[in-house]
DNA sequence: TTGAAAGCGTTACCAC
DNA sequence: GTGGTAACGCTTTCAA
């Protein structure tokens, strides 16, 4: 059995080939005989209306991009793709995906060569920052761009960011208000290209700079090299300190909760002997205990896509920067210190 | 600027739209100079070839779909996602996700309802059984259906499997060559549609079967509630069984990670106290030791990929079935067991 | 309520 | 090496 096309529909059902297009898209044009009798006919045919067509038609694409650095098996950029897809695939859209876009030269390609430009209806920039010359190149043609956890850039449509600094400084001030004095940052070297992870630094440096104005803060930032062995970096840097720290601050729960579990096997045991806070609420945040700043990129996701939606549509945005912050999540890996009480010799 | 489309930039280039479209499909057919030329008038005009009109004149959609059980954001789905992309995007085909198709009604809706019937090139199915009747649906237009960690099951032009049954026996002996003779089986209970991760729990009650010749086991399946406390459930499940096991199979890792930290908390420290293996090898296995059976959704999802493209391209596959072997991952919380010489009063 | 026909932007065959 | 032209399968005005 060939696969049928519109015209095959309309002959065995006795109709034109309008009425079977109007079956489809626009039913309550058609009398109810006619559609019970072409979508019958259409069913025994295994016919459908044809995307590729349609699309072609309308103009529209119906797929959108999304931009992101590194790999989809992230946390975040997990839950920001299905943040997207569950707004976007009931709307009809598919979405292109293209990853590792984390270098001016991966960028470049993306906006220039590959075959993007009025190849989808709208684009999506995850977590790292762009080129206004690249986002006009877009809005020449009238794609809209709409950037998730982007840094503050000229040229998007929409975005929807967490305010990673201001996060990381109530981090901070957490532990700080929790007596701790002696408070190390730890961290992935920043990205080549403006990662908006890396504002977090400068909250947890603000945060400590503020400090210093009403107690003695001992601060250190401790930064490793990106890479898979990140987390053990981290705890290597730890172990070498000259002194512990009584409070780390972690630019993210995936450095939290390795550093959790193996400082435990060094004798570091939290909240006892030390505090620290995540950053992320991501996976297994609950199950140690991890007091953390949650974020939800899941939602951002949702949200991107909605006012993506409505920019394909033509229509104007109410709010088009939408800014969201992250919550303390008190749980047990912070707790209050008692400042040593120097040692003194009797008098 | 308004979108430019191929015959503006024939005129722009003074050739031909025949020109224009071999200078981006076949540029060899052209003359470099006139090839330079056009190249310089489709960049200045922001021009591109449109994938609609090119995919409906060649009658292929560029575009697969991808059903999945519950949601992409599992560690297996993503992984399965990131690989099948890993091979799709680059071949300029976009995955068109079908999430929680995991009822006999969802996945109806999606073989009949949803209009994907010559909308896709292909269709992947991860993790859970399909109905031959749908898969013939499928056939009878030319559509390839290629299973991953799919049950045995007619109707699928390829499968790329993991021997769950297999890889959980291995466990299981594993545990029991080490010495543990009070073994319990932690799992979900089992999905409505079959899902491939069922089997697991087959394979321990083979082991545990065939190791009765030889020795005296103790074993028991616990299963709990699906659903997002199902690590929770595990270990109230644990912790009120009549004598605490000496060993513990867990169907996954989701499963043993939790209870490996969480049975710490009451008590059971492993290995000291009991024996503990997990399967998948998913993250943070690693940080706290576990020893696990490890599977590779990624490499599973890219030779699924490479299987539909071959079919999509009209080519035999060479193996159309394959079935990869689970890993024993040995690290530290299994430990060989001293049977408890029971107590004997002195004669 | 239905049908005829134009056209969306390509590709590929056939001339030249 | 290049140009003309007929599809690809649909949507949508316009008429009937």
């Amino acid at each position: 059995m060939a696969k049928a096309d519109i015209h095959a529909v309309a002959k065995a059902a006795g109709v034109s080939i309008s009425t079977v297009s109007r079956t489809f898209t626009r039913p309550e044009l058609v009398s109810a005989k006619t559609r019970a009798k072409v979508l019958e006919v259409a069913d025994r045919l295994d016919f459908n209306i044809s995307r590729s067509a349609t699309a072609l038609k309308s103009g529209q694409t119906y797929r959108v991009a999304l931009l992101m650095n590194e790999e989809i098996t992230s946390w975040f950029n997990t839950q920001t793709f299905a943040g997207i897809e569950s707004v976007m695939h009931p709307a009809g859209y598919d979405i292109s995906l293209f990853q590792h876009i984390d270098t001016p030269e991966t960028r470049h390609k993306f906006f220039t060569d590959l075959p993007i430009r009025r190849n989808v209806d709208a684009v999506f920039v995850a977590s790292f920052a762009i080129d206004p010359h690249e986002a006009e190149q877009l809005q020449r043609i009238h794609v809209p761009i709409v950037g998730i956890n982007t840094p503050p850039s000229d040229g998007l449509d929409a975005t929807v960011c967490i305010d990673d600094e201001k996060g990381m400084a109530t981090a901070t001030q957490y532990l700080i208000n929790l007596g701790h004095r002696r408070i190390v940052y730890t961290c992935s070297e920043a990205a080549a290209m403006g990662a908006s992870i890396d504002a977090r630094t400068q909250g947890f440096i603000n945060a400590c700079r503020d400090a210093e104005s009403k107690h003695d803060i001992d601060w250190k930032v401790l930064p490793v090299a990106r890479g898979p062995e990140f987390a053990d970096s981290a705890l290597a840097a730890l172990l070498t300190l000259d002194e512990f720290p009584d409070a780390i601050c972690c630019q993210m729960d995936m450095m939290a909760i390795p550093l959790v579990l193996k400082l435990g096997r060094y004798g570091h045991i939290t909240p006892r002997d030390y505090s620290i806070v995540g950053f992320d609420d991501s996976p297994y945040a609950d199950t140690i205990n991890l007091t953390t700043m949650r974020q939800n990129p899941y939602d951002m996701g949702r949200r991107a896509a909605l006012k993506a939606l409505k920019l394909i549509n033509g229509d104007a945005l109410d709010t088009p920067h939408e800014t969201v912050e992250a919550q303390l999540v008190p749980r047990g890996t912070a707790a209050p210190f008692d400042q040593e009480v120097p040692f003194t010799p009797a008098a």
